[in-house]
DNA sequence: CGGACACTTCGGCTAAGACCGAACCATGTC
DNA sequence: GACATGGTTCGGTCTTAGCCGAAGTGTCCG
């Protein structure tokens, strides 16, 4: 019955306002510096370092040395789901009401980064459409990649290795409940993929400080043609 | 951006041992008093007294006065569903060695409540035999009730009205996915009522202290008469 | 090698909050 | 009304942990 003490320790370390605060600003799946991080959460770097410790001995982040940088990003999916969770709770438990609808989340609700993948009505159509071309099928309430035809075709010519992405060791496509849009969406190997083609190949760019991504001009014609989605 | 202040509000509560204890108590989905949490968590009557009112105030949890007595319980699935996200993530977080299936977790997988319906292999049993009777489908990734035909006879017929349960304000059937199967299970007021009819009439029974259940030997031999399901 | 930069560790301050015993309120019972 | 029972409120103690400045480690650059 230890598992209680484990949750409670989970629940500890997002129940830090500054520590929530960087686990936030990682939910755009880039991964991001001390100083960045301490600035972001608007503490001192000493502080920062504590918390980041913290969360790395915690398993909720993961560290690269690089050069004289540390980048911290979050430890895995399970931790991305944990933080949507809650955050969907907080928004249920703490009806706000000028967070309700204001225009500056509409970019959110649009298009944003969950974790390594995209979500919002973005990530949704994406999903759908990516059914309707038959790359994808539903599959026992989950997504599925269909193994052959032109499925595989649609996604080469984007730029994408399907053969490649096989040998990663997650699984290749997974699927996340979306908490704005309360519908399946893609993630695994292949949502994350596609994301970074989509960065790429200039159809999305992130916005600064932020989860929200925009679609250019370009990435709103691409993908009308492709996948009949507009956003 | 002061949802990130409204997450770390919630993980705090869930963060503390003791509040920990009290969540995973209620899990079960029964009301329990005061007096019994604060037993469950191992603190003074006047310690528990504090932690749960912080659970009111945060919105956690309900409370129903009775006589003398003060039940109280999960505000509603929100809560529940973010309970076990956060005990997945604990899990996967902390390994223990020893609590990988380990006997006394088997009931537990075999069949319990996941607050207020049926999960483990017993409630992915249970929505798969339901989907092959034709009382539910599957669609766009999640169960529906299927509105017509023999479906709703079979419910009846184990004293669920299904008309009346038309008439709650929640959801039907809501999806919820299992986090020792990985497959979802039925919720929402059907999940509910279910359990309800199941302990009525003596197919499954609570175990004490737990949120294991036990199918009883009724409930093996009718389960597999109706759906075809052994568990 | 020396200095700039990124980050961590240390030390000390401070505030928050978990905890309990005792007193207090409310409800039901004799 | 007296008394037991379930719960909350109050007052006080004590630990935990967040916070920062200063000093220390490691890395890159000239």
């Amino acid at each position: 019955m230890s598992e209680t003490l484990d949750i409670a320790r989970v629940g500890a370390l997002m129940g830090d306002p500054s520590r929530a605060s960087m686990l936030m600003a990682l939910m755009s799946g880039e991964a991001l510096t001390a100083t960045e991080l301490a600035y972001r959460a608007g503490i001192a770097l000493p502080t920062a370092s504590g918390h980041l410790a913290q969360l790395v001995d915690g398993g909720l982040l993961a560290v690269a040395k690089q050069g004289r940088h540390r980048y911290y990003r979050l430890a895995g999916p399970a931790v991305a789901h944990a933080v949507e969770t809650m955050s969907e709770l907080a928004i249920e438990v703490f009806p706000s009401p000028r967070r309700r609808v204001m225009p500056e989340d509409a970019p959110l609700r649009r298009a944003r980064t969950c974790y390594d993948h995209l979500a919002g009505r973005l990530g949704v159509a994406l999903a759908e459409g990516l059914v309707q071309r038959r790359v994808l099928r539903r599959a026992d309430g989950e997504l599925a990649l269909v193994r052959r035809g032109s499925g595989e075709e649609l996604l080469n010519a984007w730029g994408i290795d399907v053969a490649e992405l096989e040998s990663e060791r997650r699984p290749m496509v997974r699927t996340c409940i979306d908490w704005t849009e309360r519908r399946p969406h893609l993630a695994g190997a292949l949502g994350a993929a596609i994301v970074d083609r989509f960065l790429e190949t200039g159809w999305i760019r992130r916005r600064r400080d932020d989860r929200a991504v925009s679609v250019t001009p370009l990435g709103q014609r691409r993908l009308r043609e492709e996948l009949g989605v507009s956003v």
